[in-house]
Order: structure tokens, then sequence, then C-alpha cells
DNA sequence: CTGTTAGCGCTTTCAG
DNA sequence: CTGAAAGCGCTAACAG
């Protein structure tokens, strides 16, 4: 390939002209430049990436790090990625998706600095190595979701306000009547977890309840969503028929909530009413009733954290940001009022009917 | 950040062998080593990525290139990329998503090298001028799915049997004694349904019978895939009463047809049989009733596309290899024998009729 | 086994 | 507006 001292000689002009016609650093005379573009063309020219990136300390290029024990895309993350990928394309970066396990990189031979200018962090853990490594180095990042404590006000980050989230769900079901809902919630180690739990306590407060311990489950590392739905409610269902609503993690979940509660020969939303954060945005129309969702917007977020982190990466002074995302409602048709007859519990189903009154 | 002569003389060696404790090319004594790896260490320093790509000339970074027009991770792009991905990370290579537009990168200052070492194409067109292109500079790539007639025996590419997969659907539905199929297929001009039209019309041919042209229908660029599915599906069984069984390029255009065959007070299996090219593997035992498919594994593309790709990189002569993959057929509930009623038979429904007289 | 030297292909002063 | 020269941080011969 000709590099650009074959191109200037060609050209019949030095090498720095034509890394300024290039570059577009410096203005070149209209007939010098056309001189040199042909030159290059001629010779199938491009600048070099690297011996570029080598002298200007840029690589124009974003990082992601997932969590490199699972290198797995899920349904989650393709609205996310899109994000990432739009405001790249706008911004003319690209994205460099980074999974090499830990001992790899461990390895003498495979220490290097990253080729990127700056990262984005996927699925933070209270105690989050990767974080503090690059804390140590200066790198500059963006998290998506809550950083460790520690650093919570030191870096940048985009997350969903899952508080809010967990409050506008149980809210709405509060508001239908419901008491007893089944929050169906995340894995525990995971912040979010803690987050929808305190909104779902929160809003049972706010209406001057309190809400029940025991209607909080938290996700098990093994099973699949789906699998985690319908035993999970098949179980909790009948232990404890009071329950008449379920808020699931995400709408894969719900979809096993479907199955548990018609293989009991209930009805959504007749006998038990269904919420989800919806984390793929694809289907839950085509749920059976449509499932009502708290919208959780994975493009939105990672548009956002994208576009943070090029702002941070161009501007002088260190610049530290956090963007909280709200989320939304969308009602479809999984969700009705609570019903009102319980199989052991008359005097229940009569204080329900008089608050109905209200 | 310091640099290879720091450490050098804090350790007090010269460049090349602290060079060489990294690279791992040459045997370095151990009380040497640890001497230049204690000084690394102090001084935090790792070697430059790009310093080190510009003189070996590869960069361990491999990169997907998508339609620049869609800029979209579809559902069936993530089993894709978990197969990439985990390839990837077994090999020790990162992986570039670059999505940049054509004018963009069309710009002066826009224009460089590609930071890979080789690339995977995805989506080739018929004139695909990204291919040729890469051909051009003599670029190294796999193409996932059938390249461009004139590359068909120069370049790498792994793609499913899509004939086969067609004609296993589609014997499979004859078997069952279905003789008005109709096949919702891909877009036209990508060559993939080029190979299920072949595939379907081999399969009658078989058995001694022929297809009929009109039960073929393309997909349009611009409809969401379940929207193409229920409008189509609508269309065709209004208007061609003897059709029992639908061929669906992907799942999602399946969940439009049961939605369609639904609202036509039809149902699956029991009037029209539905079977899907599964692309995402993730929902058809969701489906209602559970979706025959022929199980297209992107998970298993994607790996050995990048296999192939590396493997292609790490040869010293140039290498050419076609990988196809079969699939196979996943009998779940959404087939059926053909109904034996039809419209036009002297026996009818007196709803068939009625379709009938309008 | 270790050190010296000459690039890799570009950008960036600094003179003209 | 253009050119010459000095690096960026590393690897790869080649000597020792």
């Amino acid at each position: 390939m000709a590099n650009m001292s074959d191109v200037a000689k060609a050209a019949g002009v030095s090498k720095s002209t034509v890394s300024n016609v290039f570059s577009g650093k410096r203005a070149i005379s209209e007939a010098v430049r056309m001189r040199v573009l042909a030159a290059a063309e001629q010779l199938n020219y491009r600048p070099n990436y690297f011996a570029r990136s080598m002298v200007t300390k840029e690589t124009r290029i974003i990082g992601v790090v997932m969590d490199s024990e699972k290198v797995k895309f899920s349904q989650y993350n393709i609205s996310f990625f899109n994000g990432v990928l739009k405001e790249c394309n706008r911004q003319g970066y690209r994205l460099l998706i980074d999974t090499l396990h830990k001992e790899y990189r461990k390895q003498v031979t495979q220490m290097t600095s990253e080729p990127v200018d700056g990262e984005i962090i996927l699925d933070p853990a209270r105690v989050d190595e990767r974080i503090q490594e690059r804390v140590a180095n200066g790198r500059v990042m963006t998290i998506i979701g809550k950083p460790p404590l520690k650093y919570e006000t030191a870096l940048s980050y985009v997350n969903n306000d899952n508080v809010q989230a967990a409050e506008t769900a149980t809210a709405y079901l509060l508001g239908l009547g419901h008491r007893h809902i089944l929050l169906m919630n995340a894995v525990k180690k995971r912040t979010v977890s803690q987050d929808r739990k305190a909104g779902y306590v929160q809003a049972f407060e706010k209406i001057g309840l309190t809400a029940n311990e025991n209607c909080n489950v938290y996700r098990g590392e093994t099973v699949s969503s789906v699998e985690y739905g319908y035993i999970t409610a098949k179980k909790y269902l009948r232990k404890n028929p009071m329950i008449t609503a379920i808020i699931a993690d995400t709408d894969q979940i719900a979809l096993g909530v479907y199955r548990a509660v018609s293989e009991l020969g209930l009805s959504v939303p007749g006998d038990v009413s269904v919420i989800a954060f919806n984390n793929n945005t694809v289907y839950p129309d085509e749920f059976n009733p449509p499932l009502t969702c708290i919208e959780l917007n994975g493009e939105i977020l990672g548009q956002e954290a994208t576009k943070l982190l090029i702002e941070q990466l161009q501007s002088k002074e260190k610049l530290v940001k956090q963007i909280i995302i709200q989320s939304k409602l969308v009602e479809r048709a999984s969700c009705g009022p609570a019903r009102t007859i319980f199989p052991s519990d008359p005097v229940q189903s009569s204080t329900l009917v008089q608050r109905e009154d209200k």
C-alpha cells in the first residue's frame, strides 16, 4: 500500500501538504489539493489509521465493556446497542466490543493499552474491579447504571430511574385496588433490584400502607427468564391466593407468568394483573392479552451514554455528569381491577369492595 | 503515561529487552524479566497498542460490516454476534462494529485505512460495493451468506444451506398433504430469497409436482416483519382459500401470520399450517400453538465465520473456503395435515361460500 | 541472552 | 501557503 511520501512524490509536493489535504487542518490551494487527491486516488492511497492515531493520541473508537464472564448479548442489550451505534454513526465514531477475559489480558504478552478513546461500562457491580482499574489509570468512561458507591459522585453515568419505575408500576396496581402484589425482582446482587424494591415499598407508604416483605422475590442466577417467571408465579400463586397482581422484572419473565396463570386455571387480567419492566420493546403487543409495561427505553439509554461519553472526550476540562432517565407506563390490557372475591378471606374482600366505593 | 524507554531506563536494560519481555518473542532471563516487570508495574506501563500495530501491521481486531443504511441490530443478529464474540474471546481478538455511513467516509478528512485485520460482511447484496471495494484493495474477509456471483469462488463465506432449508420445510408440508403452500419470502434483492425459492420449487419437483409460481411472495423493504406477515397472510388467504400452509421467512413474520389467521376466524394448524425459518431462537416455544421451525443457528454461523476469518488471517497463503451449514426441522405444534374441505369443493361450509361470493 | 540502530506512516513545529 | 526535519512508541534486524 502506498504511503504519504509516495503520494507527495507523485503529486510533486511535500509530505506535510498531503497530510494537510487529508486532515483538513490547514488550507491548501485548490490546485494543489486537486493534484494531491488525484495522485492519492491513482495510488489507491488512504491515510494509515494507526500512524495517525499514534501521533494524535486519538482513535475515534469507543469501547463497550461487558461483563467478561457472560460474553453474551441479551435481548436487553439490543436496543441499547442500537442507541450506541446510532450516536456513533452520527458523530463518526467506531465501536469496539471487548470481551477478552481477565486472565487472558493478565498475560504479559496480552497487556496493552486499549485502542479506544473512552469506554461505556455495562452491568456495574457493587465492587467492580474494571472500574477501579480504569479510575486508577485516569481513563474516561461512562457507566450504565449506578456505579459503585465510592465513585458515585466522581463518575459519569446514565441510569434508568429504577425507583421511580417500580413506584410507578406499584402505584398503578394499588390504584386498581390490588393490595397483594408480588414483585418478581432481578438478581439480588445487582443494584437495580434494590432500587426496584425501594420503589415498591415507597408506593405502598405513599398511600399509608405497608408492603408485605414476603412479596419481594429475587431471581436466581441459574434459571432462564421464562422459567423463573413460570416457576415462581406458580409457586406463589398457589401458596398465597391473595395475590392479585404480579410485577415482573422483564417481559420474558412475564411470559412465564402468563403460562403459570393459565395452567392454574386463572386468567390475566381477570384473576391476576401482570405488569413488567419492558426490556426489549419488541414483543409486548404480541402477548395475549397485550402486556402492560413500564417502558425502559434501552435505545435512549445507549444513545445518551454515547453522547455523554463523547462529550467528555471532547471537553477540555474533566466533565462529570449524571443522567437519569424517567420511564413511563404503557397501558395495554394485562392489568385490571383487583378481584374482590378471595378463596380464604371474606373480611378482606369486603374491605376491598368498600375501598372501591370511595 | 510511561513509555518503553522509561521502563528500560528504570530497569537498567535496553528498550529491546523490554520489548521482548512484553512480546514474548525472545527468551529473557528470569532475573531481567522480573526486573523489567517490576519497573513496568511501578510506572504503570503498558505497551502502546497503536505503536505496536504500526510496526507489526497487525491489529488483532476484526470488523463486522453491517449494512450502513440500517445501523440496527435485529433479533436475528443477536445470536450471530454471540457466536462471533465467543470465538473472538477464545482467540484473543477484539471486535469492531463499524456503521459509519458511506457519505461520511467519503469525506476526505474521514478517509483512512480500516483499523482491522479482516472483516465479516453481513447481508451481501447481488451487487455489493462494499465487497468490490475490499476485493480491489486486497482486504481479507468472510462473507455471511452468498457473495455476489462473480466472487462466489473467490471469497470465503459461511452460509446456511438455504436451498436445503426451504426444501426441508416444503417437503415436510407436502408430506402432510399440503399442496397450496404460500412462501412468504425475504426481500427479493437478497440472495437468500432466490435460494429459498429454489428449495421450495425443488421439493415439489421431487415428488413430481409443480409449484405454483403465484405462491411465492417477496417482502417489501418498508413494513415491519410482523406487519408483513399479517397483511400478506390476510390478503392471500382471502384471495386464495386453497392455501392450507404458509412458510414464513422469520418467526416474527409468523407472528403476523398467526394474527391474520385468527382474525379470519381460522385456526393454526387446523386450517392453516405455519412453519418459519427461525432466526432468533428465542420465542418459538412461546407461540400459541408453539411454532414449528427450520432452525437456523445464528450462533454457529457467527462462530464459524469468525474461526474462518482468523484462519485466513493466520494462514500464509491465501485461503478460500466455503462453509455451508445444514439446518434442521424442529417440530412443534403449528403444522398438521392439510384440511380436506375446500371452498371450491362441492361440499362447502356456508362461511366459505359467502366469502367466495364477495 | 542483550544492546544498537533503523525504520513503521503519520503529524507538527518551525522556517521560508 | 508550502517544505524540512523532528519525533510519536514500538519492533526487527543485526551485532555482540
